[in-house]
DNA sequence: TAATAATCTTGACAATGTAAAGATTGGAGA
DNA sequence: TCTCCAATCTTTACATTGTCAAGATTATTA
């Protein structure tokens, strides 16, 4: 392919500048121009592959979830059993958005959880954190035989999430130096216990 | 007064159009010269008042928390004990944004929640809900004349607000109707418990 | 190889944030 | 009361941005 006209993968290359604006000057300098420029691509090459800003921005999300993804992975297979792969998962959710809060801002600040899975399912199940979340727990309930009804399986997942969720948002939204220190209170399991 | 050129209070018009326009189409709509229409003004006016777009929007979510705060308050200020107290606190925390999801992505979505406080303070200290969900928890562990380190205090006041903050969050991003029911869940006290 | 689809460029336009210069007005002090 | 100043508001202007339309270039496929 000659590489003067077409760019070869695009797209990708758009995702990618997308994700580096963020870490570099959060989502409020992110346009759809500079990414474009980053490319070394007009202004309006981008919208051959999104339809609008939007369309590129969740793709970006996309991205950056999988890394989000890789890192809970990780935490649920290194452990020793169930029960710490389910303490392991709830730290290294904290912990991941703690070293990139302006990922946090990014994925949950203006749009929707959920406003690129398809809306016709109950949503957790399509969204990936959260059945990981439901295998890791379901692991941890077989595993210590503890019997409990779909409606209290439910709940303690919602508890599961939201703990963790609320401590991600208040770590990352007060830019103020904390009297917590959030490191020593995730390394003696502040979470889910 | 002429009321011709002169507003008379156009700050405040300003923050009122604000929470009119979120709201109504969300913060994505919000756009100063709106603002300054719905005020009929001309669309640089506003600079009298505030320096830039940013300041407008801390002054509009200062207007938003204070409806936040008055719920809350209320919710403790008519619980029976200090016990019910802090469970209806959290609740009507819940409740709150769960009524009013477009708040919360204003709130707590782009910016940080303490931008428009001092920052050489410990930022808990600064911010209305979170000193009343310290004088609440405070009350309920010396109606209960439960003892606690200060460091324990810490992490039971991290783990209630974190709590809330994250069913909060999950209930209002999920723009999916939830197989979940928010609010039969807060009526059986999901929260605190 | 010719037609078609995908990809990219150029040019244009409206909405927006913001700055500069000047008009209008209310109020403090004479 | 009158004058002057500071606050408030308007007008004009400009850069950035999202988006569209028309056309150029290249890949694909029949």
């Amino acid at each position: 392919m000659s590489d003067s006209y077409h760019h070869g993968n695009l797209r990708q290359a758009l995702i990618d500048a997308g994700v580096k604006i963020i870490n570099e000057s959060g989502e409020s300098g992110l346009s759809l121009r500079k990414a474009a420029a980053l490319c070394e691509v007009s202004h309006a090459a981008p919208y051959a592959h999104f339809k609008d800003k939007e369309e590129l921005i969740e793709a970006i999300k996309d991205s950056v979830t999988e890394q989000f993804m890789e890192e809970l992975q990780n935490a649920v297979s290194t452990a020793k059993d169930a029960e710490s792969a389910l303490i392991s998962m709830g730290n290294s959710y904290v912990a991941f958005f703690l070293h990139k809060p302006d990922y946090f801002k990014f994925l949950f600040g203006s749009q929707n959880i959920t406003a690129h899975l398809s809306t016709d399912k109950e949503y957790e199940e399509d969204y990936p954190p959260f059945k990981l979340l439901k295998e890791t727990y379901l692991n941890f309930i077989a595993e210590k035989k503890i019997k409990k009804s779909k409606t209290e399986q439910e709940m303690d997942l919602l508890k599961l999430w939201s703990s963790a969720h609320g401590l991600a948002a208040i770590a990352c939204m007060s830019q103020v130096k904390m009297s917590f220190d959030w490191e020593k209170a995730l390394e003696a399991g502040i979470l889910l216990k």
